[in-house]
RNA sequence: GCCGGGAUGGCGGAAUUGGUAGACGCGCUGGACUCAAAAUCCAGUAUCUGCGAGGAUGUGGGGGUUCGAUUCCCCCUCCCGGCACCA
């Protein structure tokens, strides 16, 4: 054996013997039960970062463990390899994006191999292969024929000087990121899928899934928005036409308090009126700069204008003006809205704004209503009654409601309409770097699909698009074709598909990732299916998430998989944090300087008091601690840790710092602890040689000292709780839990100094044994060192297939237990006792003790609260 | 703005169901070893106070329930994730 712990040789060794051994191929027939273990694949960026190293351990972790419990475990991998940056890259480095793609995923698979990961490379897939995409456009053209995919408007982000659609994030203040235009909302035709179609059972299913965080749960939950309101309309004449202007409102209420309508730039009302009104006309192009994404609507300065129209209010006969705000989406329900500033905080604001009146249509019992300021309890749906409503006054929120659509729909102007925030899900971009739409445009016929004789539509690799317009417009050779039905000249869609789409199904792809006959083989799909447990970032809680899912009530419905739900179990990782560091330049810009360069001087108690640049020796501004991002230049290399102390200190490290819901911060100096530990079990395996031969020796624990007997104790304590700890996925405690161990184990005294008798037998048994329990724990975590000394020790071949370690319940036997003294809730001392004393026992011995009657002072306990096991609590 | 999280020593974090706050690690201080340094090992380390035994305070802030609250309830502050074309 090696005197020193060399993690770059181990780690190759052990890395090679998995390899020939075929170690982590998922067997398809087999009669253990089946563990499909799923980390979200990467984007193939380049190279690998912090998060997808803490993603992937984290998988690893629990596919070993599972393995070790008996399971047959699979953990596949594969790239998400269509999207945006691709496209980025090959205009900044002229490379088309397809090469740039396969190159970076080439290294980051050989970056994936070094971390030794058990996975299953037989089953990698890559999204932007015609092999994987052709199923993907097959499942497209299925959909279409059967209306769950539709055309219609969408308003995008346009760029008028690239004459391009923008991404949200390519969208900067306002101004489009590569020409610094001012950015216009502009409607284009897009293909959707009906997700709302689905949204009922999106949102019942949830609670069928015991194995996801409630944070997630709620976050979908709210995102399909399931609502119970009233779908009404305001009666108009317009050029002597009967018109009804319809809105949606779940406080119909206050329906009396109507004040005003408000509907959006793009409502067809607001383009009547601006016909012959150049004010109104250039505020609704005002209301058409700037971008289309949702949280800079919502806090943007709420404007709005008059139409000059009336509608009639439909219960109380009144006439209401109708003003174009700036804050109503078309894409939401009606593109309209009825406004009661008295009773809603967005529309009292607008209201005191342009002076609109305000009435009050609900009270709350001793409460002062006042049009001046807003309070919080004149939006109260559970206080409220209605006032000021003539027939429905006194009554409550749910019985205003149903009286009022009562009303409304005798008089065919309404109904109670159950209704969702989720919307349809547009998957058309045009962009280069996706799938793309499988659909023939004929002059004829239509929107044909492409027959499946003629899938794939395969996208040309060779092509670096240049940021004005879709490359694919601009190829003949890629569009000119013939329709499919009637055999005329007919054009080739040229939009691609959202990434989201690829992403939605890959999981089920890896069930049988080279199936040439289908998207997925049926017999696979019903051996792996569901993905037992899914492990990824917290940012795809929503639309990831929801989409997948989608996806495989969309895959069910085709008979192509069984079951409601795609992931059983989800884990939703927190993201890697680090320090920063930047020096302000003449121009008042930061200049972000990345951590490894930078030296941290603290004061005596370890509390940092500033920091110098490596190189000059001169001070930095020491920043928060924010995500690895390139805009900070805090990312740190997990190449450079892997090279420098071996996968299993980075790992061990990660596992160690966080429990893995919640972020976790970079620290070189936690590393390197993680490096010294992984030392120390080498070392103490050189020095004690805890051989897998002394589980044999033979003694009697009935004659063996007290002391061997409590350190054994000890660590069948810890190792309980780690073990406890594992079940909940709290690697940080496991981790700790191997410290614990050895710390337990370098104190066992070492049978040979010479302790007499029979206890040099018992003593290197507990040391034995508590060793493979320490290896055994720590295997999934730091697989490579675990795997070295488990064989070398002679515990056995391989601890991949080693059995879980199982707790000794007799070990764990007291005579005498600890209790704590406590007066009032406070502690004030301890006592030894008998593990088995009665409660009167108990209460004598706590009055007794020193400290208690030293609180008394004389004075007599007005009560004893007695905990067993833990403590006793005397109140005076 | 809306939805969802989070806040505990100098730092990361621990605390099973409301029951000893600070496990484990990092950092720091002192010591051993060394010609010296690194590495390693040993001891100490929430804050204030006290020579000490001890005492008081303490889990973002304010209030409440309880014999007892980091944990449960109400209000507030700050930080983070998502908001439908980043993935």
């Amino acid at each position: 054996m090696q005197p020193n712990y060399h993690p770059q040789a181990i780690e190759t060794a052990a890395q090679q013997y998995w390899e020939e051994q075929h170690a982590f191929r998922a067997e398809d027939q087999s009669d253990k039960p089946k563990y499909y273990c799923l980390s979200m694949f990467p984007y193939p960026s380049g190279k690998l970062h912090m998060g997808h190293v803490r993603n992937y351990t984290i998988g690893d972790v629990l596919s070993r463990y599972h393995r070790m419990k008996g399971c047959n475990v699979m953990q596949p991998m594969g790239w998400d390899a269509f999207g945006l940056p691709a496209e980025n890259a090959a205009m900044a480095n002229n490379v088309p994006p397809a090469a740039w793609t396969y190159d970076n995923i080439a290294y980051m698979r050989q970056q994936l191999k070094s971390l030794g990961l058990g996975i299953d490379w037989s089953r990698e897939v890559t999204t932007c292969t015609p092999e994987y995409y052709r199923w993907e456009q097959w499942l497209f053209t299925r959909l279409f024929k059967k209306g769950i995919i539709y055309k219609k408007t969408a308003v995008v982000n346009w760029d008028p000087e690239d004459r391009t659609v923008l991404a949200n994030e390519q969208v900067i203040d306002g101004r489009g990121w590569r020409s610094g235009a001012l950015v216009e909302k502009r409607e284009i035709p897009m293909y959707f899928f009906r997700i709302t179609q689905y949204a009922e059972e999106l949102l019942r299913d949830l609670d069928r899934l015991p194995g996801w965080p409630e944070q997630v749960k709620t976050m979908q939950r709210n995102w399909i928005g399931k609502s119970y309101g009233v779908r009404f309309a305001f009666p108009y004449t317009l050029d002597g036409k009967e018109e009804k202007l319809w809105v949606y409102t779940t406080r119909a209420d206050t329906i009396m308090g109507v004040t005003f309508c408000a509907i959006a730039a793009e409502h067809p009302l607001a383009t009547y009126a601006a016909n012959n009104n150049p004010q109104l006309a250039a505020f609704i192009e005002e209301c058409k700069r700037g971008g289309v994404a949702e949280a800079d609507i919502a806090t943007m300065e709420k404007k709005g204008m008059p139409t000059g129209i009336s509608v009639t209010h439909p219960l109380t006969g009144e006439q209401v003006p109708v003003w174009v705000g700036n804050y109503v989406l078309m894409s939401y329900g009606e593109g309209a809205v009825m406004a009661v500033p008295a009773h809603d905080e967005r529309d009292f604001g607008f209201a005191k704004k342009y002076r609109l009146p305000i009435k009050q249509a609900i009270q709350v019992a001793n409460e002062i209503f006042s049009t001046d300021v807003w309070a919080e309890w004149y939006a109260d749906k559970e206080r409220g009654v209605c006032v000021n409503s003539g027939k429905f006054d006194g009554l409550n929120q749910e019985q205003a409601v149903d009286a009022i659509a009562a009303d409304l729909a005798t008089k065919g102007l309404g109904e109670k309409k159950v209704q969702f925030r989720l919307r349809d899900w547009g998957i058309s971009r045009q962009r280069y770097w996706g799938c793309p739409i499988p659909i023939i445009h004929c002059i004829t016929c239509g929107d044909v699909p492409v027959p499946d004789d003629q899938l794939p539509v395969v996208l040309p690799e060779n092509v670096v698009p240049d940021g004005a317009g879709s490359p694919l417009a601009k190829m003949p050779e890629f569009y000119q074709t013939t329709c499919p039905k009637c055999g005329g000249k007919a054009r080739r869609e040229t939009d691609t598909m959202d990434t989201f789409v690829e992403s939605s199904w890959y999981y089920a792809r890896y069930a049988s990732p080279n199936c040439t006959t289908g998207m997925v083989g049926k017999q696979a799909a019903q051996q792996w299916l569901p993905v037992d447990q899914y492990i990824g970032g917290i940012e795809h809680a929503i639309l990831h998430l929801l989409y997948a899912r989608f996806f495989h009530k969309l895959m069910r419905d085709e008979g192509l998989v069984q079951g409601d739900e795609p992931f059983k179990n989800l884990l939703t990782q927190g993201m890697v944090i680090a320090p920063t560091f930047y020096r302000e330049e003449t121009n008042g810009r930061k200049l972000w300087i990345n951590p490894a360069d930078v030296d941290v001087k603290t004061d005596e108690r370890g509390r940092p008091v500033g920091a110098t640049l490596r190189a000059d020796g001169q001070p930095v501004i020491i920043g928060g601690t924010e995500k690895m991002a390139k805009s900070k230049n805090n990312g740190v290399d997990p190449q450079a840790i892997i090279d420098q102390y071996g996968a299993d200190t980075a790992r061990l490290f990660m596992m160690f710092a966080a429990p893995p819901d919640q972020q976790l911060e970079w620290s070189d100096s936690g590393v390197e602890g993680a490096y010294r530990f992984l030392r120390r079990i080498w070392n103490f395996a050189n020095t004690h040689s805890p051989k897998g031969s002394n589980l044999n020796l033979q003694f009697n624990w009935g004659d063996a000292a007290l002391s061997i007997k409590e350190w054994r104790r000890e660590i069948h304590v810890i190792f309980k709780q780690a073990d406890y700890d594992f079940g909940k996925n709290q690697f940080n405690t496991v981790a700790s839990a191997g410290m614990k161990i050895l710390n337990a184990l370098e104190r066992v005294p070492n049978a040979r100094e010479g302790n007499p008798g029979v206890d040099v037998e018992a003593a290197l048994f507990v040391i034995a044994e508590g060793f493979s329990i320490l290896l055994r724990l720590l295997s999934p975590i730091a697989p490579h060192i675990t795997q070295t000394l488990w064989e070398e020790l002679g515990y056995g071949d391989d601890i991949l297939t080693a059995p879980w370690p199982e707790v000794d319940e007799a070990a764990l036997v007291q005579d005498e237990i600890e209790l704590v003294i406590q007066v009032n809730g406070k502690l004030r001392g301890s006592l030894r006792v008998a593990k088995d004393a009665d409660k009167a026992t108990l209460e004598q011995l706590a009055l007794a003790h020193e400290a208690v009657q030293k609180q008394l002072a004389g004075g007599a306990a007005k009560k004893i609260i007695v905990v067993p096991g833990r403590l006793i609590n005397v109140v005076i």
